[in-house]
DNA sequence: CTGAAAGCGCTTACAG
DNA sequence: CTGAAAGCGCTTACAG
C-alpha cells in the first residue's frame, strides 16, 4: 500500500511537504499541491491511520461497549452514537459485555490498548474501579443509561424513578390496587431506581406493590422474577425493560392470560411490535437518541462545566393494554 | 500512560528483554521475567495496540459493516461476529452503511486508513469496484448476507431462491392460487434471488404471482409496494424481509383486514414477537450465527482452496398465519 | 515556501 | 540469555 514516501517521491517534493499538502496544515506552492494531489490519487494514497495515531496519540475512535448489542434499547444507542460521532469525524467500535464482569473488563483493557480517545459506556455494576482508573489516566467517559454506583464520571440517564412512578400511577389512577414491577436486579441503578419509584407511588396512592427482581437483563435470568410476579395474582404488571417483557409475553401466552381482560400491561421501551399485539401494549418510551447524542456531546465537553449527570423523562404512550378498573364502593 | 521503557527503566533490564518477557516470545531469565512483570503490574502497563499495529502491519481489527445496525437481522450478525472474532482473540469494529453508497465509501475508506486486518460487510450494490480494490490490496474480504454483482470476493449467503421458493410452495399446498411477494429492490442478490425463487415456484404449481418491489430495503422505501401487493387482492402474502414485514404489519392494521382469515402471511426472518401476534405469524428462520461463523472462519481461509461461495438453507417455521383454502371443484 | 532530523512505542533480525 | 540498532509511517518543531 502506498506511503506518504511514494507520494513524494513520485511528486519530486520530500515527505514534510507531501504531509502538509495532504493534511492542508502549514504552507505549500501551488506546483507543489497539484504534484503532490495528483501523485497521491495516481498510487490510490489512503493515509495511514495507526501511523498518524502513534504519532499524534489521538487515533480518532470513540469505543462504545453496551450491554447486549441484539437488546434493540442498545442497537439504537448504537445507531445515534454512530450518527452523532460520525458529524465529528471520528470513528466507532463498539463491543459487547453480555453483562458479563469478565468480559466488560477484556473490552475495556483492549480500549486502552488500542488508545481510543473516548468511552461510552452502559456498564455492569463491578468495573468501577477499573473505569474509575481510566478516567484518572485522562480518558472521556460518560456512561449511558445506566451508571457504576459511587463514582464521578459522568453519566445520562432516564429519570428512572420519574418513569416508573408515572407508570405506578398510570395504573392506580385506573383504578388498579395490586401492582407488579418486574424489574431488573437492583444492584444496576435502572432496576433500584425503577423500584424505588413504583414504590413511592403505591405508597402516595395506597396501592399494593410488588417489585419482583429479575436475576439479570438477559433472558435467562427473568423467567422466575415474572412467574413471581404473576403468580401473586396482581391487577396490573409493568415490564421493567423489553427483555423483561419478552419473557412476560412468553409466559402470558403459555398460560393464556389475557391482556387486559386478565392482566393490566405497562412495558419500559418503546418497540414497533407493541402496536400488532391483540391488544396494543402501553409504554413508556425512553428518548434513546437524545440521551445518546446528549452523552456524545458531554464527551467533548469540560467535565468541571457541564455537570456530571444529565436526566431525561420517559414519555407514556397510551395504547389498550391497561383496563380501568371500577371498584364497588 | 506507562510505555514499554518505562517497565525497562523500573525492572533494570533493557526495553528488549521487557518486550520480550510481556509478549512471551523469546528466552528470558527467571529473574528478568520476574522483574519485569512486576514492574508492569506496578505500573499498569497496557501494551500500545497502535504502536504495535504499526510495528507488525496487523492490528488485531476485523470491521463489520452492516447496511442498518438497528435492524435485527444485522444486529444479531454482529453478535455473532462479535463472538466469533473473540475467540481468535480479535477485536470488531462495526460501522452501518444505512444503505446509502456514498457512506459505504467514506466507510471504506476509514477501515483502509485504519488497516484493518479483515473485512465482513453486507455491501450495497454500488461499491463493488472499491471492495474488488481493497482485496487487490490483500484485505481479507467476506460478504456476508448480499453480494455485489459480478465479483470474484468471497460471500455467504441464505438460499434465497431456495427459500422463496420454499415459501410459495407452502403457500399453494394450503390452496393458495393468487400470491404477492413484497420483495426488496432487485438490484440486490437477496431481492433478485428470492423474487426467482417465488417465480419458479409459483409457475410449477401454475399459481399467479405478483412481484412489488420496495424501493430500498429502509422504512421509507417499503410502503407502496405493500399497498400495491395488498391492493392487488391476493389470498396470501410474502414479506421478503423483516423491515418489510413491519410495514405490512403497520398496513394490515390500518386497513382492518385479518389474518389469516382475510389474508395468509409468511414472513423472510424470524422475529420473537412473530409469536404474540393474535395470529403468530409462520416465517422462514435464517441460520444467522451459523452463516456468520462460516464468514467469519472465511476470512481466515485460504480463498483458493475453499471456494468463493456458501449457501445456506432457511427453515419453515409454521405457526398460524396461513389459511388452509379448500376450493370449490 | 521547503527540507533534514527526531520521535511516537513497539518488535525483528543481528551481535554478543 | 541479553542488548544496541533500525524501522513501521507519520507529523512537529526547527532551520534555511
Amino acid at each position: 500500500m502506498a506511503t506518504l514516501a511514494d507520494v513524494a517521491r513520485r511528486s519530486g517534493v520530500s515527505v514534510m511537504t507531501a504531509s502538509r499538502v495532504l493534511s492542508g496544515r502549514g504552507p505549500a506552492s501551488a506546483s507543489a499541491r497539484d504534484a503532490v494531489t495528483q501523485a497521491a490519487d495516481e498510487l490510490g494514497y489512503v493515509p495511514n491511520a495507526v501511523a498518524r495515531g502513534l504519532r499524534n496519540s489521538r487515533t480518532g475512535t470513540v469505543a462504545l461497549v453496551i450491554s447486549d448489542i441484539q437488546n434493540s434499547f442498545y442497537s439504537a444507542v448504537a445507531k445515534a452514537a454512530e450518527k452523532g460521532l460520525g458529524a465529528h469525524g471520528l470513528n466507532l467500535t463498539i463491543a459487547s459485555s453480555n453483562e458479563d464482569a469478565q468480559r466488560e473488563r477484556d473490552i475495556l483493557q483492549a480500549i486502552q490498548a488500542m488508545r481510543a480517545d473516548a468511552l461510552l459506556i452502559t456498564p455492569t455494576e463491578h468495573n468501577g474501579d477499573h473505569l474509575q482508573r481510566l478516567a484518572q489516566h485522562g480518558l472521556p467517559i460518560v456512561q449511558l443509561d445506566r451508571s457504576v454506583p459511587g463514582s464521578d464520571i459522568r453519566r445520562v440517564l432516564l429519570d428512572n424513578a420519574g418513569a416508573a412512578w408515572r407508570a405506578v400511577t398510570h395504573l392506580t389512577e385506573h383504578g388498579h390496587r395490586r401492582i407488579a414491577l418486574v424489574g431488573g436486579p437492583e444492584r444496576i441503578t435502572t432496576g433500584a431506581e425503577r423500584a424505588s419509584g413504583a414504590r413511592n407511588a403505591a405508597r402516595q396512592a395506597g396501592a399494593e406493590l410488588l417489585v419482583a427482581e429479575a436475576a439479570s437483563y438477559l433472558h435467562e435470568g427473568t423467567r422466575p422474577a415474572v412467574e413471581e410476579a404473576i403468580d401473586w395474582g396482581p391487577t396490573a404488571l409493568i415490564a421493567g425493560n423489553n427483555i423483561v417483557l419478552e419473557t412476560c409475553m412468553d409466559v402470558l401466552l403459555e398460560r393464556g392470560i389475557d391482556v387486559p381482560t386478565a392482566l393490566s400491561l405497562v412495558a419500559f421501551d418503546d418497540l414497533p411490535w407493541l402496536r400488532w399485539t391483540p391488544a396494543p401494549i402501553t409504554a413508556l418510551r425512553q428518548p434513546i437518541a437524545q440521551m445518546t447524542t446528549a452523552a456524545v456531546s458531554m464527551l467533548f465537553t469540560d467535565p468541571d462545566s457541564d455537570g456530571v449527570e444529565r436526566r431525561f423523562p420517559a414519555e407514556l404512550v397510551e395504547r389498550a393494554s391497561v383496563r380501568r378498573i371500577t371498584t364497588a364502593s
